[in-house]
RNA sequence: GGGCGGAUAGCUCAGGGGGAGAGCAUCGGCCUUACAAGCCGGGGGUCAGAGGUUCGAAUCCUCUUCCGCCCA
């Protein structure tokens, strides 16, 4: 006899660090390259090499550590790669911000110093993200582990931006692009976001230059006039067509422009007429590319007026708008000024107000790579699930712009090029250095300053983890990935530009599924922000609550198509799920003491009693669920359907009737081996869910092959079912336990087990249910039941009507007729409800005609019982009236 | 302005042509030797509104209202 001696409740501390290690060191997660095996692969999305793990970090991993386990224990030879990115301008940003605290700036550090600081920074911080996925129970393959700007990945993007210059899709060009003031780099148009904020509208006399008379133009950006190149109508507005080809004199600064008309102009706006600053507003950029417009910069990349801005110069751009509004009234030049909506667009990662500006920059033609990139998503070699994302993936790839890929910041990887100052040869090359430019051999070379997008590295990830450019087995064995867990707000930012990517470099998609998980947000549905104080820390509520029950809440709240609204007391109800399966567990492990090996392979499904084989054929249903769920992406009701098995099938019955059939001399060794079978066959079933626990309990269970639950089998679903007769039998069982339990309550007698009751029906079918008697007392709690075949109802007995035979409760001594009779009354008034909508719909010649012969079928067998159970209940109210 | 999603019990949400569900909360009763983080039982909903398709609509279609998000 084995001693087991588990403590009354779980505790998550004692166990979640130790197995992690054991885990980590026993190399359970590494691929075992076996060949034999079908291959499953995964690249983790990268966090923030010196972030923190937040909530959505939480969520998105244990949904890949799902799967990973899952596929693991179902035979896959599984490859989860994990790292991190170098996140440039985040970084700069928090480690510009920690220079500021001494006092210094990235300027004065100069660059080289400046990066030592921020691979220092990295140093300290980079393993803190890595740790805290460990402590979620990830089970990524760590021996893979990268870093965005490892020496091997460095050296992938450096060759992918060769091979695009080679090909003519990068080139170098003046733009105009979103310009960031404050972080002082372009961004790319997707990272600029939108904000509608109260402004106003100015309305600017323009005197023309003949003297006649004035055209008006609003604008919301009246610092911006002094960069005019010209006055733009639209073609056919009647108002001003004739004015087409007139000059104006722009005030302030005395320069004739012209007036030109173009379609672009929305007639609607303002006065119809709109002054044209191609440095600094996309729309006129385009317009000044038609209409060969010069293009006057007038704010710089600080934000302050540059030298064409005449008397301004210096000032910042929104202190120059107060001035030149000051200057123009005085003039008289301004007509009205009139509140109004602007959309402003903000730097995603600082929030200052983005200043469009002329630069020159690197770009990437987008249409070449998009092509394929569309058309593998259409022809369904990548699907998105749920799959309504690749509507939003279309609408983007289809109305791309040309990605600006270079940044003014220094944490990054550096643009391959350099700039010949003899000859003016631009090179791009694949070497760390340059000494002699190609053309005139003078070494007189200099390099580009800037560095790339951070996702420009990012876009190669699923390629560039796995070793290329180098053609490495475990390219060869795990490209491309099988799935992309990732959240829908990253879709442009990255999911697409891997799909670019991975088409054109390797020649093939980066992954066959794309499952798109929801943004986890606060209780009120609000974005969790550190500024707003709503965010729920993971690590907070992994040592309060456990792992397994974050990773239970996350996943059980993470249906498709939806944001998670969390709160932090649903976590708490998933500990108590925890602490029911470790219950569970003890219970099982204390009764399954004297089990032998040998009971467990006597297992014969056809010969089990009654509830062992419903209890198999629930698991049986399980297991089959759980996969299909898992399959499908569908967690929450995979979690959900696990929940409800252990808890309602297993805990609140079966466990409760073993007990019964532990008590059998000649069945205990089968329950016994069916508590053994049933528990371990769950714990599978819930590791990739909770692993932490299931391994613990695990542990302690006698027999096993495997030490490590990570390395047994996944459940694999059989197919058993009940014959129609068990069916019947255990159902009716459970019914008659139920019945009696609620009368029991209705009469405020649960814990009397002296009533006298009895149970009605055919001989035939007491004998086949009086085996399962003791089953009946014990979950009733009555000391005894009396099975009749007839049976004379007496005064005070209280009658309840099943599918099959009816109930009698002497409760002669407890009765009340009146509330009795209320009960009656109540539960006919439900029958008369469901029997009168039965009856119009088999009333009803159509219905009867054009309904499935089946669901015919259903109602009339529906309507034969209840009018059966409605007929007695009429008539014991009846007896009850006369009785009383 | 265009697009997508949502509105179901007090709260949070599943479901998705054929008897309105779960968890939490609430109420009543139980310390039944796995678990009071538990057990047993109860109450509670014109499935946002209007119209349509159908024998039958919470479910499909149209419109309306309100709420999110994305794009311009």
């Amino acid at each position: 006899m084995r001693e087991i001696k588990l403590d009354s409740s779980y505790d998550p501390k004692k166990v979640e660090d130790k197995w992690y290690d054991l885990w980590e060191k026993e190399g359970l997660f590494e691929p075992l390259n076996d060949p034999g095996k079908p291959k499953f692969s995964m690249v983790i999305p990268p966090p923030n090499v010196t972030g923190s793990l937040h909530i959505g970090h939480a969520l998105n991993n244990t949904i890949q550590d799902v799967l990973a386990r899952y596929k693991r224990m179902d035979n896959y030879d599984v490859l989860w790669i994990p790292g991190t990115d170098h996140a440039g301008i985040a970084t700069q940003n928090v480690v510009e911000r920690e220079l500021a605290k001494e006092g210094l700036s990235r300027e004065q550090l100069g660059r080289a110093k400046f990066l030592e600081k921020v691979w220092e920074w990295k140093a300290q911080y980079g393993s803190r993200i890595i740790n805290q996925l460990k402590k979620l129970g990830a089970s990524c393959s760590w021996k893979y582990e990268r870093f965005t700007m490892d020496e091997g990945l460095s050296k992938a993007v450096r060759e992918v931006f060769c091979r695009l210059w080679e090909e003519g899709l990068i080139y170098r060009g003046d733009y105009i692009i979103n310009w960031c003031p404050r972080c002082n780099t372009a961004l790319a148009d997707i990272e600029v976001e939108f904000e509608p904020k109260a402004g106003k509208l100015w309305y600017i006399k323009y005197p023309l230059e003949d003297g006649s008379h004035f055209i008006v133009v609003a604008t919301t950006r009246p610092e911006t006039m002094l960069g005019d190149t010209a006055v733009a109508v639209h073609p056919e507005d009647e108002r001003y067509k004739a004015l087409i080809g007139k000059r104006v004199i722009l005030p302030l600064v005395n320069r004739a422009i012209p007036i030109i008309g173009d379609l672009q102009v929305d007639p609607q706006f303002g006065t119809g007429a709109v002054k044209v600053t191609p440095a600094h507003d996309f729309n006129d950029f385009e317009i000044a590319k038609r209409h060969n417009l010069s293009i006057i910069k007038v704010i710089d990349e600080f934000g302050k007026m540059t030298d064409e801005a005449g008397p301004y110069k210096g000032l910042d751009r929104f202190v120059a708008r107060r001035r030149v509004v000051e200057d123009l009234s005085l003039q008289d030049l301004i007509l009205k000024e009139e509140d109004y909506q602007i959309i402003l667009g903000h730097c995603y990662r600082c929030a200052t107000i983005i200043e469009p500006l002329l630069s020159k920059q690197w770009f990437l033609k987008m249409k070449p790579l998009a092509q394929p990139a569309i058309a593998c998503v259409d022809y369904g070699f990548i699907k998105f699930y749920p799959e309504s994302w690749k509507n939003l993936y279309f609408d983007w790839m289809k109305n791309l712009r040309d990605w600006c890929i270079s940044r003014q910041i220094w944490w990054g990887h550096r643009i391959p090029v350099w700039y010949c100052e003899s000859c003016g040869e631009i090179i791009v090359s694949r070497e760390d250095e340059v000494e002699n430019c190609p053309r005139c051999q003078t070494s007189n070379l200099r390099p580009d300053e800037d560095v790339l997008d951070t996702w420009f590295s990012s876009a190669l990830w699923p390629f560039s983890t796995m070793g290329w450019p180098e053609k490495t087995e475990t390219l060869k064995r795990f490209y491309p990935t099988s799935v992309l867990v990732t959240s829908f707000d990253i879709i442009f930012f990255w999911v697409a530009r891997m799909i670019m990517m991975g088409e054109h470099f390797m020649g093939a998609i980066p992954f066959e599924k794309v499952y798109i998980h929801a943004l986890v947000r606060d209780e009120k549905g609000q974005k969790m922000s550190k500024s707003k104080g709503n965010v729920i820390d993971p690590l907070d509520m992994i040592d309060k609550y456990g792992c397994d029950a974050l990773r239970f809440t996350l996943l059980a709240l993470a249906a498709q198509g939806r944001d998670i609204k969390l709160s932090e007391s649903r976590i708490e109800g998933y500990k108590h799920f925890i602490n029911k399966i470790w219950n569970a567990g003890r219970f099982i492990l204390m009764n399954i003491q004297d089990l032998k090996e040998k009971d467990l392979a006597d297992i014969n499904f056809d010969n089990l009693l009654p509830f062992s084989k419903w209890i198999l054929t629930r698991l049986d249903q399980t297991i089959k669920k759980v996969r299909e769920k898992l399959e499908e992406f569908e967690f929450d009701q995979a979690a959900m359907s696990a929940y409800h098995f252990l808890w309602d099938d297993l805990c609140d019955w079966y466990l409760e009737i073993s007990k019964v059939y532990l008590k059998r001399d000649d069945k205990k060794a089968e329950t016994m081996a069916l508590l053994y079978t049933v528990f371990s066959e769950t714990l599978k079933l819930l590791h990739p869910f909770i692993p932490f626990i299931t391994q613990e309990l695990w542990s302690y269970l006698p027999f096993k092959k495997e030490i490590y639950l990570l390395r047994e089998i996944f459940p694999q679903h059989k197919g058993l079912e009940l014959s129609v007769e068990e069916k019947f039998l255990t159902s009716l069982v459970m019914e008659i336990i139920s019945v009696i339990r609620n009368i029991k309550a209705e009469y405020n007698l649960s814990s009397q087990k002296n009533i006298p009751i009895y149970y009605k029906n055919k001989r035939v079918i007491l004998d086949k249910i009086k085996t399962e008697v003791e089953i009946i007392k014990f979950l009733a709690r009555l000391n005894e039941i009396v099975f009749k075949e007839e049976h004379k109802r007496e005064l005070g007995e209280v009658v309840a009507i099943l599918s099959s035979g009816e109930l009698y409760f002497n409760l002669k001594d407890f009765i009340d007729f009146e509330r009795e009779k209320q009960r009656l009354i109540k539960e006919k008034s439900k029958i008369v409800d469901k029997v009168h909508m039965i009856e119009r719909k088999l009333n009803n010649s159509q219905f009867l005609e054009r309904a499935p012969a089946d669901i015919v079928d259903k109602e009339k067998e529906s309507y034969k019982e209840l009018s059966h159970r409605l007929r007695r209940i009429e008539e014991l109210i009846k007896g009850l009236e006369y009785g009383s």
